[in-house]
DNA sequence: CTGAAAGCGCTTACAG
DNA sequence: CTGAAAGCGCTTACAG
């Protein structure tokens, strides 16, 4: 492989002139420019990663640290995998996958990423409302930003839909169609139990809903198994007062939802209205479903850019006053489908 | 952050010495190892990846080039990426993503991941018969490991899905079954037309089934656009001879299949069988489809061992002849479920 | 069984 | 406008 001396002798250039031209950092003059860039074209040189993050302290690599598998929210890995990576590449960094470790410390594969500077500045996914990785990384002094809404706002720079006023906005479009019995369709309760941000809030928003206005609002955890949570949507529409619209926080479980309710006799939206809370159009099987979606490349955008200035901070001088806590709340935005009717 | 200089000093000894300690390449007194044990544990060691790979050549990356997003097998891609990156990191590995390019030029990403030896190895997802990341990697000598099953068998070291066998054992299942007519449903057709491996052998799977049997199979290529590739089924439904089976390879779609199908009175499996070729459980909707798994973790696995291979191999002098082309080829597992009935 | 030293390929003050 | 030189933090022959 090409390095910066054959470059260099190629050019007829001293290698640290090459460095220069690559980097931009020093005024060239255009032949030396011309002359180095048609030998790094010719030679196919690209500067090895190890010696540049050596040298430089800059890997142009971002950590994405994944959430752990197994929860409802499977698919959205995924998602945020690809949106990371093409938002990521637009500023010029890689990713590197991050998995969590089997158990208990937070962040070990994290912190051996963040120790051995693999990175410049971690992604964190599956936030919890207190995070450990963000104390974590704080204590090594690496940068970090967030794909979620943690309790401390000034934590670390993070972004997220904004999964409170979405699960709000879902009830209350429901509630203006009439309905005035809904079952919030939670997380499943994994992602509950560990505080994850988007299911805290999501049921925050829930219960301002129900706060709000003349309308009773059921909280119900979703569950990875489809039997137990037919069992739970059994038992509410068994009840005496059975809901007659459900906003779903949990939308890849939405196409057997659909099914174990027809198999029951009940039709959307002839019998239940329905809203899906954060989803795909991939989730919902071809279903043209009311729904707010999840924003994943404008969250991927956000994220990388605040990734990618705290790194520029973590080098600056002025950050020592700690964290700036830059921040994206990004709005929902409802898709009207044709899930939602007038309440019977 | 604490260099090997840091930790030497901390246990009395020189840095090369905690060098080999930490590799285990050199026999060291059980006094010593303690010592430096203590100290990196103390300190929180963790030795620079950026030095160690310019001193070592090993990075102890794999770079993962994705496939091109927006085809019908999207959710696979996540899939792999959170497979890969655990069975990667059993051994040892990160994972580093690479987003292929936007035009033209196969392998820009992957390319510069190479030449700039962010990776030790790459594995290539979305695979096509002949693809051209194959001899692209060659060129540069760089490892690799395919997510799918080559025209040229020795090319490279592979693993795959027996995807002519699952397309074979689908439709025999079928015939077996008592159907004659069975409508095969391809993968998407952006994924036939670059010639993806699953797509190419999937087909010829079918083909062949046609050629053996007392069966007849048409072969229907589908689409990333529900109303398109209903369109597709409408048409052979209507036709004077209807399919009474459908063996299909775009899983994703077969929730929006069966709404579709009973729409127009048709259910499963009263009026037609259905096998999903290559599919999760959660592509289902929940649904207990007849089906053949795509296994992930296996697949994963497999590729990482073949990666690493690769990578010693890469290193051993013993090379030079050429490519060793190992590959693992999975044959097919049916899983019963409730969607083939015997024909009418 | 352990250490001193060279050098991997860069970047960036220092010098002119 | 350009170059010679130091040094980032490791690994690994070389030496004892």
């Amino acid at each position: 492989m090409a390095t910066i001396k054959d470059v260099a002798q190629a050019a007829g250039v001293a290698p640290s002139t090459v460095s220069y031209v690559l980097s931009g950092s020093r005024k060239i003059s255009a032949e030396t420019r011309a002359a180095v860039q048609a030998a790094v074209e010719e030679l196919g040189y690209h500067p090895n990663a190890g010696a540049r993050s050596l040298r430089s302290t800059r890997t142009d690599v971002l950590a994405l640290a994944l959430p752990l598998s197994g929860t409802g929210y499977l698919p959205v890995g995924g998602r945020f995998m690809y949106g990371l990576s093409e938002a990521a590449g637009r500023h010029g960094y890689l990713v590197l996958l991050v998995t969590p470790p089997g158990a208990g410390d937070a962040g070990a594969g994290l912190e051996r990423a963040a120790r051995s500077r693999f990175a410049d500045a971690a992604v964190l996914m599956g936030v919890e409302m207190e995070d450990p990785r963000v104390a974590a990384m704080r204590v090594l002094d690496f940068p970090v930003a967030l794909i979620g809404h943690p309790a401390d706002e000034s934590a670390a720079p993070w972004t997220d839909l904004d999964w409170e006023e979405s699960a709000l906005a879902s009830v209350r479009a429901l509630r203006d169609a009439g309905h005035r019995r809904v079952l919030y369709l939670a997380t499943v309760e994994e992602d509950v139990d560990t505080r994850r941000t988007y299911s805290v809030r999501g049921i925050r928003g829930a219960e301002r809903a129900a706060a709000e206005a003349a309308t009773h609002v059921d909280v119900c955890h979703s569950s990875g198994d489809p039997a137990e949570l037919y069992r739970r949507l059994d038992a509410r529409f068994d009840a005496a007062d059975p809901p007659t619209a459900l906003a779903v926080q949990h939308p890849a479980a939405i196409p057997g939802i659909l099914r174990h309710l027809a198999a029951r006799g009940i039709q959307v939206p002839r019998d239940v209205s329905l809203v899906a809370v954060g989803s795909f159009p991939e989730d919902l099987g071809g279903l043209d479903v009311t729904r707010i979606e999840l924003p994943v490349a404008e969250m991927s955008a956000a994220v990388t850019r605040l990734a990618a200035e705290a790194v520029e901070a973590a080098g600056d001088p002025g950050r020592s006053g700690g964290p700036s806590a830059r921040h994206r709340l990004i709005p929902p935005r409802m898709i009207r489908g044709s899930t939602v009717a007038p309440a019977p």
